[in-house]
DNA sequence: TTTTGGCTTAACAATTTGATAATACAGCAA
DNA sequence: TTGCTGTATTATCAAATTGTTAAGCCAAAA
C-alpha cells in the first residue's frame, strides 16, 4: 500500500487556498496549507510533502524564491512543484519552469484542471522506488538505514550511507564529484573536494568489499 | 468490553440539542453538549469524544470550520464526525463529506434515523485493526493505553505512549524527527527538537528495555 | 485553592560526525 | 628520473547532534 500523498499549498489568498484544499482533499490527498512563503518553507521542511503548489506572487517571499530555497536542499530534489501564476503571464511561466518547477497553473483556477494536473503528475512520477537495494551479497535498506553484507550488519554514518546509497542506486554509472556534492550536500553548502575522498575511504574501510572504484579525474562508481 | 462511548453534540438550537441528547442517552451513550463552534472545539479537546455531531450552521464558527480545526489535530484524526444540515442542501452535504465528515443528517431530525446512524457508525468502525501490538515480551495495547513488559504493567504518559506506539508500529524502520513531529504533534503545533529526546529518554527509563536506538542525524527506530 | 502530573523548554554535558590540512602515494608525461 | 596531477590516508579540530537534568507552565483533580 502506498501512503496518502501529501500536498502543500502556499497562497496568500484564503479563497484560493480553500478552493484548492477542498478539491484536493476530495481526491483523497492530505493537504497542508501555508499563507506565505516563509510558512511554506517551514511546513515543507517539517512535513516533507510529495507535491508543493506555490503561488508566484506572495508578500514577503515569492513562490520562485521558495522554490529556489527548497530545491537547493537535497531533501527536496525530487519533490514535485507546481507554480500558480496570474493570467497567462508567459514570461513568468517560462521562468518558472526554468526555476525548477514541474508544471504551472494559471489563475483563475479551474478545479478540474487542477485535479487532473495533480493526478497526472503523480502518475507520471510514481515510480515507487523500492526501499531495499540488493546487490549481490550487499543489501542497502533505506528505510531501516542499514547496510548488510553477507549477513552481518554494518553501521555507516549518515553521509557515508547517503553516499553509498547514491552510488549504488545506479551501479556502473560514474558519478562526477559535482553530482555527488549537489545531491548529497546541496548547492547551499560548500565543501572541499577532499571531503568526498575521505567519506569514500571510510566506506571502503567499513565494508571490506572492493565495490567503489575511482575514475581518475572524473568521479566514482559503484560496482560489485 | 469497550467503555461507554462519548458523543459531543454542537448546535445553537436548544431544542435540537435536547432531542438528540435525550435520544442518545436513552441508548446508553454519554452525551456532551456545546452551544456553538468554539465551545465544541473546547469540549472536544477536553473530553476526546468518540463521535462528534456538528450543526453546519452555527453563529461564530460553522460546523465545517470546527471539523477542519479538529481534523488538523492528531488526536481527532480518527474521531467520527457527523454533520447536521438544514433541508437536503445537496451542495453542503457533499462538501461536508469531503471535509472529513463520516456521515451527515438532514434536519428535521428523526430520532430513529439518528440513533440507527450513530449505532451503525460505531459498529462499522469498531472492528478496526488489532489494537494490541505484541513484540517479544512487550505488549502495547492501544485501546487500553497500556504497556506490559514480561507480565508487569508499565504506565506511560500519553505522548510517551504515542511515541513508543509509533516507533513500534514498524519495527526496524527509522522514523525521521520530522515524521515523528508530524504524526504525534501535527503540523499546527511547533515544538522543539529536544522535546522528542526527552520523551524518548523517559520511555527508555520506564521500560528498562533497550529497544529504541538512535540513528544520529536521522531519527529513531524500534528494535527488540 | 492547592496539589499533582504531564508536557515543554533551557541549559549544559557527552558524544558523534564531518571537514580540513598535511602528507604520502600512484600514474603518467616529458 | 623528475615534475605534475590527482587520489588515499591519517590525524586533528570544529560543528552538529543527542543525552540529561532541572525547572516552569498549565490543566485537571482533589
Amino acid at each position: 500500500m502506498s501512503a496518502v500523498k501529501k500536498i502543500l499549498i502556499a497562497d496568500d489568498e484564503p479563497d484560493i487556498l480553500e478552493i484548492i484544499q477542498y478539491n484536493l482533499q476530495g481526491e483523497g490527498y492530505e493537504v497542508i496549507i501555508a499563507k506565505n512563503g516563509n510558512e511554506a518553507i517551514d511546513k515543507a521542511k517539517r512535513t516533507l510533502p510529495d507535491l508543493i503548489i506555490l503561488d508566484i506572487m506572495m508578500p514577503g517571499k515569492t513562490g520562485m524564491e521558495v522554490c529556489n530555497t527548497l530545491r537547493s536542499q537535497p531533501a527536496f530534489k525530487n519533490t514535485l512543484i507546481i507554480f500558480l501564476t496570474a493570467l497567462s503571464d508567459e514570461g513568468t511561466e517560462i521562468k518558472g519552469l526554468e526555476t525548477g518547477a514541474d508544471d504551472y497553473l494559471t489563475k483563475p483556477i479551474s478545479p478540474k484542471v487542477l485535479v487532473s494536473k495533480v493526478n497526472a503528475l503523480f502518475r507520471r512520477f510514481s515510480k515507487d522506488e523500492p526501499k531495499v537495494l540488493r546487490l549481490g551479497d550487499l543489501e542497502i535498506d533505506r528505510e531501516k538505514y542499514m547496510i548488510n553484507y553477507k549477513g552481518t550488519d554494518i553501521v555507516l554514518a549518515r553521509k557515508e550511507f547517503e553516499l553509498l546509497s547514491l552510488l549504488a542506486s545506479k551501479p556502473g554509472k560514474v558519478f562526477l564529484r559535482n553530482e555527488i556534492l549537489n545531491t548529497i550536500w546541496g548547492t547551499e553548502v560548500i565543501v572541499g573536494d577532499r571531503t568526498i575522498d575521505v567519506h569514500i575511504r571510510k566506506i571502503r574501510q567499513k565494508l571490506d568489499l572492493d565495490c567503489i572504484s575511482t575514475v581518475k579525474g572524473v568521479g566514482y562508481k559503484f560496482e560489485i
